[in-house]
DNA sequence: AGCTGGTATGACGTTAACCGCATAAAGGCT
DNA sequence: AGCCTTTATGCGGTTAACGTCATACCAGCT
C-alpha cells in the first residue's frame, strides 16, 4: 500500500461528471435558489421570483438543471409547481466548504498577528 | 424551531465565496490536477505536464488558483516547485458527490426495471 | 371547444472563462 | 556579472455559459 496514494485514479468520464456537478454549484444564482429552498422549505416558482428577483425563464432553467441533477424535486399543485430540495447533499457540501473558508481566514489572521 | 428551515440564510457574500469555490472544482482540468496530486502524492510541475499533457502556462495558472484557495501547497526544491494537496477537503467532497451520482444511477435503473 | 394562468424552451446578445503563445520574472549555476 | 532553467503573467482568440425576450407548451376552467 503506497503512502499518500488514495484509491484508484478517477476515470476521465467520472472526472467530467464530478466537475459538471460542481459547476452547477459554481453559479451563485443556482446556489442561491438551493439555499432559499433549504431555508424556507418547498416553494412555488412565483415565491422564488419574488424572493430572488430573477426572471421566470431564468429560474425555470436553473431549476431544470438542478432537477436533472437530482438536487431538487417538483410537485404539481394545480397549475403551478412547487420545488423542494431532494437531497441534503448540497447542505453538507456547503458546510464542509464553509469550514474550509473559515480555517483559511483564521490562518491568515494568525499570519498577520505574527508580524 | 421551524421545520425544514436549517440555519440562517446565507449572506450574498458567503454565497459568492461558496460558488466561487465550487467553480474551482467545476473545471475538469483543475479537478484532474487535484486528483493527480492526491493519487500520486506531491509532484513537480514537469511531472504534471507529462502526466496531464497540459501546457506549462496552463498548469501554472490552475495551480495558482488552487493555491490561493488553500487546496494546494508548493515547496521549492532548488529551482523547481513541488505541489501537493494541502487539504483533504476535495477528496471528501468528491466522495460525497460520487455517492450521489451512484444513487442517481441506481434509481434510474430501478425505474427502467419497473417498466 | 376556447381561454387563462403558469411553466418550459428556441433564439440571441453579452459576459466570463479557458487555453496557448510569447515574454517577463525569479532562482541557481560558473 | 552573464547564462540557463523553471515558473509566472500580459495578451488575444475561442468557446461555453449566463440571462432576456418572445413564444410554445401544458394544465385547469367556463
Amino acid at each position: 500500500m503506497r503512502r499518500s496514494a488514495a484509491g484508484a485514479p478517477p476515470s476521465p468520464q467520472l472526472l467530467e461528471e464530478l466537475s459538471q456537478f460542481f459547476r452547477l454549484l459554481g453559479e451563485p444564482a443556482r446556489l442561491q435558489l438551493l439555499c432559499q429552498l433549504k431555508h424556507q422549505g418547498p416553494m412555488d416558482v412565483a415565491s422564488l421570483i419574488e424572493a430572488t428577483g430573477f426572471s421566470q425563464s431564468h429560474i425555470s432553467r436553473q431549476l431544470g438543471q438542478l432537477q436533472r441533477a437530482g438536487l431538487v424535486r417538483s410537485v404539481r399543485e394545480g397549475t403551478r409547481l412547487t420545488y423542494g430540495v431532494a437531497d441534503p447533499l448540497v447542505h453538507e457540501l456547503c458546510n464542509l466548504v464553509q469550514g474550509h473558508l473559515k480555517q483559511k481566514l483564521e490562518q491568515q489572521l494568525r499570519l498577520l498577528q505574527a508580524s
